[in-house]
RNA sequence: GGCGGCGUAGCCAAGUGGCUAAGGCAGAGGUCUGCAAAACCUCCAUCAUCGGUUCAAAUCCGAUCGCCGCCUCCA
């Protein structure tokens, strides 16, 4: 049973889908004028997650995410760079989608697009005027949030607090001031399109109700975003959708926590943010993408080089242990007896601990997706199975490769569903947190490490100690195994 | 001003009524090693403060202090 923290209620709920076996969801992506930062990185990663979930759960996920591709801020980015706004927008999407596959995160379902879908924004805005939700005034149309008697309940205020504390300026062509905009009238030079109210544009919420009708229904399942669009852009949404459509417009409202610099929200606004691909130059994908999930995807996450360390030294730990593994493995058949019959001479509770993973696995996530809680459970059998690595020499061969081979399964079974703990201990070593750390070629490093193993062969060493300081300078630290020397950076 | 959230070890972070408060990083001691590194073993918290409810609270209630978010574009 899969339990989610939704938003409209305030509580922790059973997740029950519209049919069984399917899943409808729904996530804002990005407004395309500028590279993304990371904190939409953890909105995509997050949501990528959920769906991730669900399909391991063997639902049949339909996950749409939308890009708004029209705007002010676009149009503004287009004057700055004299290009067309359609051009901004291309770039931006173009660019996040590299940002997204460097990530890890898999393309959604469907990716509409809002300026691809001003028809049936219209319909909507016709219908909502028709009803008496909605009335135009010189060109643009407004939603009369008075005639939704639950607005609010998203973000749960109530409609006097929120004139009382109103900060915006008054707009003298709304009813009144919390009234918004469905559709603008276009100024010279902006993109427009026809409609009953004369040429213009859509309002930003109004996308999000359109596409999702179309691509999914006017009830869907899941509808996720930052906790910063709980009000008022999914408040709208409800709004607008469900007094167009006289139906519940989402079931489960999901919303991330946000990435924080020094416990400040990380926004554009504030000027304290990094891009995604600002990021992925110094840390590989991995490092960012285990940093995201080992917090919970409500609480606010603190961006800072220390935190992106320790990711980094997690990795470490797990690939130590997989290259372990592997070792081990490597050149060894499968043993010729039964599994369950060669672990009983071993080692019972490690190997019921391999094999029970996925479940405690499953179950750290049906509670609201708790990555946290999942990801310390792996750290937990990784400690586990190094014991079991290093206590190898004095076991059946044949024993210990049942045991090995299942540890390796269950890591790579709940790997898969975290996009994490995938790769070759060989690539993440060489490549994955190499990245701007070793200021000395690979060729070079292999001579010195093999001018050592000549020193210390004569045992010389001193010569030893000075190459092995040379290198540990270049930030390659080296250690000798039985097997032989291992070079990693540092 | 209104609404919401958070405060767990040096740091990061799970845990929302009851076994010894997960896991990671850093640190200390030990095993291994030529010395190291890695790995393993051991050690390292009464949960912001105060009061209350309860047989029992980090976990529920109240107050206080501190931090943050939304109320305007924002993932």
């Amino acid at each position: 049973m899969i339990k989610l923290y939704n938003t409209l209620t305030g509580k922790k709920e059973e997740f029950v889908s519209i049919t069984p076996g399917r899943v409808n969801m729904y996530a804002c992506g990005i407004t395309v004028y500028d590279y993304s930062h990371l904190g939409h990185a953890r909105g995509a990663v997050v949501f990528d997650l959920v769906r991730r979930y669900f399909q391991r759960k063997r639902y049949t996920v339909t996950y749409v995410r939308n890009f708004t591709d029209v705007d002010d801020k676009i149009i503004n980015r287009a004057r700055e760079e004299e290009k067309s706004a359609d051009e901004v927008a291309r770039t931006y999407i173009d660019a996040y989608n590299e940002d997204m596959q460097r990530l890890g995160v898999g393309p959604a379902d469907i990716e509409p697009k809002a300026t691809e879908h001003i028809p049936e924004m219209i319909e909507i805005i016709t219908g909502l005027v028709e009803k008496g939700h909605a009335y135009a005034v010189d060109g643009d149309v407004y939603f009369r949030v008075a005639s939704f008697p639950d607005y609010g309940k998203l973000a749960k205020r109530n409609l006097e607090d929120m004139r009382a504390g109103a900060r915006v300026e008054v707009d003298e062509r709304k009813q009144d001031p919390l009234d918004f905009a469905l559709w603008k009238a276009s100024k010279p030079g902006e993109p427009a399109w026809d409609s009953p109210w004369g040429p213009g544009r859509p309002g930003w919420h109004i996308e999000c109700s359109a596409m999702g009708f179309k691509h999914l229904d006017q009830t869907f399942d899941i509808h996720g975003g930052g906790k910063d669009l709980i009000f008022p852009h999914h408040e709208n949404e409800i709004a607008q959708s469900e007094a167009f459509s006289g139906r519940k417009f989402v079931n489960y409202w999901l919303h991330n926590g946000f990435v924080n610099i020094n416990q400040e929200k990380m926004s554009k606004s504030l000027g304290n943010f990094f891009t995604i691909r600002d990021i992925l130059d110094q840390y590989d994908a991995e490092i960012v993408r285990l940093f995201l999930l080992s917090t919970h995807y409500r609480s606010p996450i603190d961006f800072s080089d220390g935190n992106l360390k320790d990711a980094r030294a997690g990795l470490d730990r797990f690939y130590t242990m997989k290259e372990g593994i592997n070792n081990f493995l490597a050149g060894r058949g499968a043993p010729s007896e039964k599994p369950e019959h060669l672990v009983e001479s071993i080692d019972r509770p490690l190997y019921d601990k391999i094999l029970n993973l996925p479940r405690a696995f499953d179950d750290a996530m049906d509670d609201d997706c708790n990555t946290a809680f999942a990801i310390g459970l792996i750290y937990d059998l990784v400690r586990d199975v190094n014991k079991f690595l290093s206590e190898v020499e004095n076991k059946r061969e044949d024993a210990v490769i049942v045991v090995l081979s299942s540890a390796a399964r269950a890591f790579d079974d709940v790997g898969s569903t975290l996009g994490l703990f995938l790769r070759d201990p060989e690539e993440w070593f060489r490549e994955g947190r190499l990245i701007g750390k070793i200021a000395m070629p690979v060729e070079q490093i292999e001579e010195y490490v093999s001018q050592r193993n000549t020193a210390r062969e004569r045992k010389d060493w001193a010569e030893a100690d000075r190459i092995r300081d040379i290198l540990d300078e270049a930030g390659v630290v080296v250690y000798d195994r039985t097997g032989g020397t291992v070079w990693k950076p540092k």
